[in-house]
RNA sequence: AGAGCCGGCCAGGCAAUCGCGUUUUCGCCCUCGGGCGGGAAGGAGGAAAGUCCGGGCUCCACAGGGCAGGGUGCCAGGUAACGCCUGGGGGGCGUGAGCCUACGGAAAGUGCAACAGAAAAUAUACCGCCCCGCACUUGAUGCGGGGUAAGGGUGAAAUGGUGCGGUAAGAGCGCACCGCGCAACUGGUAACAGCUUGUGGCUAGGUAAACCCCACCUGGAGCAAGACCAAAUAGGAAGACCAUAUCGCGGCCCGCGAUGUCUUCGGGUAGGUCGCUUGAGGAUGCUGGUGACAGCAUUUCCAGAUGGAUGAUUGCCCACGACAGAACCCGGCUUACCGGCCGGCUCUUUUU
RNA sequence: UGGGGGAUCGUCUAGUGGUAGGACUGCGGACUCUGACUCCGCCAGCGGGGGUUCGAAUCCCUCUCCCCCAG
């Protein structure tokens, strides 16, 4: 599956109406906000901050591991609401195998479309 | 065989599949600038790191004069430059190969040295040693005057050392040797060295990573530098100060350049492109040099992202994979690091 | 990425080469019938390493950590 730079997020503006009025999912290794847009496409964001992972081989590491499990279980498949995502690591997930960090985050795409899902029946009701 | 020293190089490999940037080519679409699809090439480091130095580049005068401030500090060379490197000298460590070394000046001046000690830089004298005078209890005595710095003790540091002469006791007071200073000579480009010569006759202690002096170097800011395009607008209103003014100019003065400047009210925007990788570049060979390095010839193009690209999965092999990720670019230094390979050399033991 | 500043008891701070000082907190004691206030005493510190020096919190080098500015 294709990964270009129409499905992921690049201006502030993008970011910053994320980071207004989000859907949560938090673990031990990632906090994930996402937010319904009107575009065709999932769109993936990531803020991998210097206080989390101090290490630049560490936040790369990571970054790869996020847009890899991105494009492999989600990036085409848009069952209904399409969203924005912030990913944003703790510093727990530094010390991680890609396994575990690959686990984790499949169950939050999981969790954050069903919600979305909710979200939605909701405000139409 | 064991222990060690120095220099150089490498930084898991191969295959398949799926992906991400850059460049290029072909086809299609099309609002003529991009989009989509296929192919090809190429895609992190020895430290990319820390930001401790030096330079390029950009803007401010083509960075100009003086003061202040800062840096460097044995000598010579290399270099675009350096606080770096190479070679040499002095000192220290090591049996050795080798390693370390902020290593100019204390007779230009100022300051400092707690405690202890008589005294901390001025020459003085606590315990002492010696001489003279007086007293008496006539000796291991006391008091007074004088001469000494050999001995003791303090301290991190105490006014050359050893021996002989000399003396009341002593003292570079004299002599010899050593050390030190100065001058000459010889060797060396120089630092410096000397079984060299003369001379001083011991005077001039320590500290300059204390101020300082001397020599040399040094303008400031940094790619968020800077330039361009597009959009928006206000070239708005009121007040104040004026050309001896304000700003560039960032420690100060001179000098140079530009020109209206400041305050309040009201209002607005931060999107894109270039800079951005052809460079003091790499590789190979030859020549010069002890070497750092330089010159010449041939050949080659080798990351340019902009929420920021090198990864994931599977299989095989082995030495079982450390430290760690470019953000304008180079030259160093420092720090982190699993291991492996190559070359040169030293010491100990054994054998021949 | 670039630029600047800092690190001293548990906390806040003095200390410009010569014994590390103060306040709060903590602990113990005194005062009180008890507690508070007050008084007295005690504990505890120079971020790590190396160098200069007789001697370093202080001077120099280096590493680590923290904070601030430029979006």
């Amino acid at each position: 599956m294709k990964f270009s730079r129409q499905s992921r997020l690049l201006k502030p503006v993008e970011f910053k109406s994320v980071f207004k009025d989000p859907i949560r999912s938090d673990d031990n290794y990632f906090r994930i906000l996402a937010r319904a847009n009107s575009k065709d496409l999932h769109r993936l964001g990531m803020a991998v901050s210097k206080k989390a992972c101090a290490r630049a081989v560490d936040r790369n590491r990571i970054k790869r591991v996020i847009r890899e499990c991105f494009r492999n279980r989600i990036a085409g498949q848009v069952e209904g609401e399409s969203l924005d995502f912030v990913v944003m690591p703790k510093h727990t997930a530094v010390g991680e195998t890609n396994r575990m960090l690959d686990n984790s985050l499949n169950k939050h795409w999981q969790t954050l479309t069903r919600k979305a899902g909710d979200r939605q029946t909701r405000t139409q009701t």
